[in-house]
DNA sequence: TCTGGGGTCCTAGGACCC
DNA sequence: TCTGGGGTCCTAGGACCC
């Protein structure tokens, strides 16, 4: 079997530009929540040499006086295209795997004669239906994959697609010489470091490294990219994965909170979003944790953590909420300026996968709660009901700032894209 | 003033069992 | 002098990915 990597180009930017033309050859930028960050560049953004994960007020006047573009997150339409994409590449193999919200792999035949037109194919159906630009990659492993799919986007003679088995082994081996070990997908700024410690600089010296010694030193999981390097498949395609293992809700506050009230309040909103997502999965959990810490850039960092268990899985939101605040009421400390907060739902299983005895139901009179809060929310929104007194509303600081947001044009009429004929 | 959020896998070490 | 050994489960922490 080949293995073959569908990418988005700079997704988030791109996913911008499919209902807002007058967005193309523009330097554009999208931020993360809270238009805290920069998370996604368009190309020209990227040949100005502005940073991933730059903090947007640094760059707000240059932007300005640029006529750069920005916009807010709009993780609704980014999700809806996603969908779209995976769906549609899907077509073109026996099995695919979705990789992350712009990336799937594919498993191809590898009696396909001519993979470089399967590739053009791919990318001309993606382009036509869905709008957005892909590049594909080819090779015998996922590594391999990875890379001539980072050449396919790198290097415009190739059009967006590369195929890694169409080399020769000089080729093979000069390209692998020119990259430094952290382009390896599994290896990071860490790895590198101590990889370099052992005279292993580039991905030929990762290549040409002897296994054994690297899985003594390493770990299993470098040994397995070692493998991948020289074309042995050793990590797995696997299935999608039904339910997620961990559900985590936390956010970045817009300003320091000192009074540890409000974070508890706080606790239990994102508690309350955190379970309304893992009933949608049907899952229940065993376990609730819940963290606040201050901002790691200053001199004095804290923070606090928390857990609980529960003596059996709930996906009661009463329950959860209630546990993540106590978790941690007598760890917080007035006066600290705690500037995030979050909740983690671990130890999850199926809802289906537990049938209680009466005598173990949850005694409370909350039962049905959860369905009830689910019902509302579909029908009305998140903000009409919650828990506590202020339910799922959180005060003015704390709603996302998201000042440059585009229309989620695929999932609700309102926002539909208009077509003016002239 | 302002710096993302949500995930996965692996490992080492301790507790415990027979 | 010499003091078992192998297995499992759990958890915290490390490293990475997009």
């Amino acid at each position: 079997m080949i293995t073959c990597l569908v990418d988005c180009n700079n997704f988030y930017c791109s996913a911008e530009r499919v209902f807002d033309p007058k967005l193309e050859n523009r330097v554009l930028l999208v931020l993360s929540n809270n238009d805290g960050a920069v998370v996604s560049r368009s190309a020209e953004a990227k040949a100005l040499g502005i940073e991933m994960g730059t903090p947007w007020f640094k760059i707000k006047g240059a932007a300005k006086r640029f006529d750069w573009i920005a916009k807010s997150s709009n993780y609704e339409l980014y999700g809806d295209l996603s969908h779209r994409m995976h769906e549609l590449v899907g077509r073109y193999a026996a099995s695919a795997f979705e990789y992350s919200i712009d990336e799937s792999f594919l498993e191809i035949n590898e009696k396909r004669e001519d993979l470089t037109a399967l590739g053009r194919e791919i990318r001309r159906v993606v382009r036509r239906n869905v709008g957005l630009p892909v590049s594909v990659g080819f090779g015998p492993t996922r590594v391999l994959a990875k890379l001539a799919n980072h050449g396919a986007k790198k290097n415009a003679r190739l059009n967006g697609v590369c195929d890694w088995t169409s080399y020769s082994t000089e080729q093979q081996e000069r390209i692998l010489a020119s990259y430094p070990t952290s382009e390896t997908w599994g290896i990071a700024g860490r790895l590198e470091r101590r990889l370099a410690e052992r005279n292993i600089h580039t991905m030929l010296d990762l290549k040409n490294a002897d296994p054994a010694v690297i899985k003594k030193a390493f770990g299993v999981v470098v040994q397995r990219i070692v493998y991948e390097l020289n074309g042995i498949p050793c990590i797995e395609i696997e299935p999608v994965r039904a339910t997620k293992q961990q559900i985590i809700a936390s956010r970045m506050f817009g300003h320091p909170v000192t009074d540890p009230a409000t974070v508890e309040h706080v606790l239990s909103v994102y508690a309350q979003r955190a379970t309304a997502r893992m009933r949608r999965e049907k899952s229940v959990a065993g376990l609730v944790s819940a963290f606040a810490a201050s901002s790691p850039y200053g001199d004095d960092y804290v923070s606090a953590w928390g857990q609980a268990a529960f003596a059996m899985p709930t996906d009661d939101p009463v329950a959860i909420a209630k546990a993540a605040a106590e978790s941690l009421r007598e760890k917080l400390r007035p006066g600290v300026k705690y500037v995030r907060a979050g909740v983690m739902l671990n130890d999850l299983s199926a809802a289906s996968s537990h049938s209680f005895l009466p005598m173990f139901q949850p005694s409370y009179d909350h039962r049905g709660v959860g369905e009830l809060l689910d019902k509302v929310h579909r029908r009305h929104g998140e903000a009409v009901i919650g828990l506590g007194m202020a339910g799922m509303r959180l005060g003015a600081g704390f709603e996302m700032r998201r000042e440059m947001l585009s229309p989620r044009a695929t999932t609700h009429w309102a926002e539909m894209a208009t077509v003016l004929a002239r």
